[in-house]
DNA sequence: GCGTTAATCGAACGGTCGTTCTATTATCCA
DNA sequence: TGGATAATAGAACGACCGTTCGATTAACGC
């Protein structure tokens, strides 16, 4: 399916310039990003990417080995941007429940965050869920390390008594991704203003049924 | 973008004997929806299924007035069958909890009773809920629908005096939602077994936090 | 059974797809 | 600044796309 190998150049030496190519290959995939956030990662077209990017097909095609080598790369950009705008900043909430809550939040908004129309990890989740492939083990390992790592933050905030002993952190992790879901669809299926409304409150509830009961 | 309309000939008197047409697009709808629901309605070429079905192209294509005619009529078709297979059954519980309890298990279910590979109308819900046009106007009304009738059902378990009486039914739809297609990421991307076990626990806390308390 | 209409086929259309070449230009390091 | 190399362009490929059309065959109502 692919051919020669030129897709990831060697990383360059920490603070280097960034070569033409790199250059190029970054303002490609931010066009693809976006591209693919609203129109899936399937209607990633070299033609359509080109023109947008004012360039020929066979230039943007040099820069990625194959169709599927620039979907993957896509949907790596879009892990590395959530990691970068929706995750680490969420490390500055000290540890516990405060730390779960950043988590949601910004989980919440960094699409907008981020300029995208969509939250383009979710929507490769559902276009590749079923499909065996690259894309479906790419985007299964993103998603995967999110759902450790919420589980990790909800066991830390067992351990410092704010949520109960007997609190099952995989369960917590399940219903949080099913609270973002919904707000996805009510946000952009149904148009639903009140949809980061419902999810907070949803978000809350959650958290509210794990906290030690005051008495008992 | 439509040609002429042969798209939805006129619905025959009940009980009358099937056109060997409308026999030829019942099946091609069938295999449509099986096409779709794994690898998404975009894929929904005429070329691949028309081999599918042992047809030619062109005639395949006359069943349809276009391609988006067809797979509006496979959302359609995915649409009558939860109706039939996971919506109506529901309705034989008696008004309350135990009808909420029904339509969400059946809505769990109703995937592999119809031995789809995954549940078509949210797979359209994801695919089109950010491109305007046709199919998301069609997917969007069908998922208010069900939306709708599972407030309602929750409104009737208010009324039973179930459920407490400030639930707020959309919010309760909203959170089921989200469970739903938890649940769907669990099964299909990271193959859990567990799946429809935390999905069933989820639900059962998301009731519980709108059961009338014992005491005050 | 026959005539009419419905259903299907086969070939062809202009387009776009991903990909491969070769040639040309731009960039970069010594 | 020149020479090696990277980056891009252009044309072409076979394949498939959705769609049209006219011819052919099947199904249906009388």
């Amino acid at each position: 399916m692919r051919t020669a190998e030129p897709a990831s150049p060697q990383p360059r030496p920490l603070g280097a310039r960034q070569t033409k190519g790199e250059e190029t290959r970054a303002a490609i995939l931010d066009a693809a990003l976006r591209h693919a956030s609203t129109h899936g990662y399937e209607a990633l077209t070299i033609g359509v990417l080109a023109e947008k990017m004012g360039m020929s097909k066979s230039g943007l095609f040099a820069h990625f080995g194959s169709k599927e080598d620039l979907q993957i790369a896509t949907l790596d950009e879009a892990a590395r941007r959530y990691t970068a705008v929706g995750f680490i900043p969420a490390l500055a909430a000290p540890r516990g429940l405060k730390r779960v809550r950043a988590l949601f939040t910004l989980w919440l908004e960094w699409t907008e965050r981020s300029e995208l129309a969509a939250c383009p990890i979710m929507a490769a989740s559902a276009e590749y869920s079923h499909r065996p492939g690259p894309m479906r083990d790419t985007v299964e390992e993103h998603v995967r390390r999110l759902h450790l790592e919420i589980m990790k933050a909800v066991e830390m905030a067992v351990a410092t008594g704010e949520l109960a002993p007997d609190t099952q952190p995989d369960q917590v992790a399940f219903e949080a991704f099913g609270i973002i879901a919904s707000c996805y669809q009510a946000r952009y299926l149904f148009h639903d203003p009140r949809a980061n409304a419902r999810a907070l409150n949803a978000f809350e509830r959650l958290v509210a049924s794990h906290q030690v009961p005051p008495t008992r």
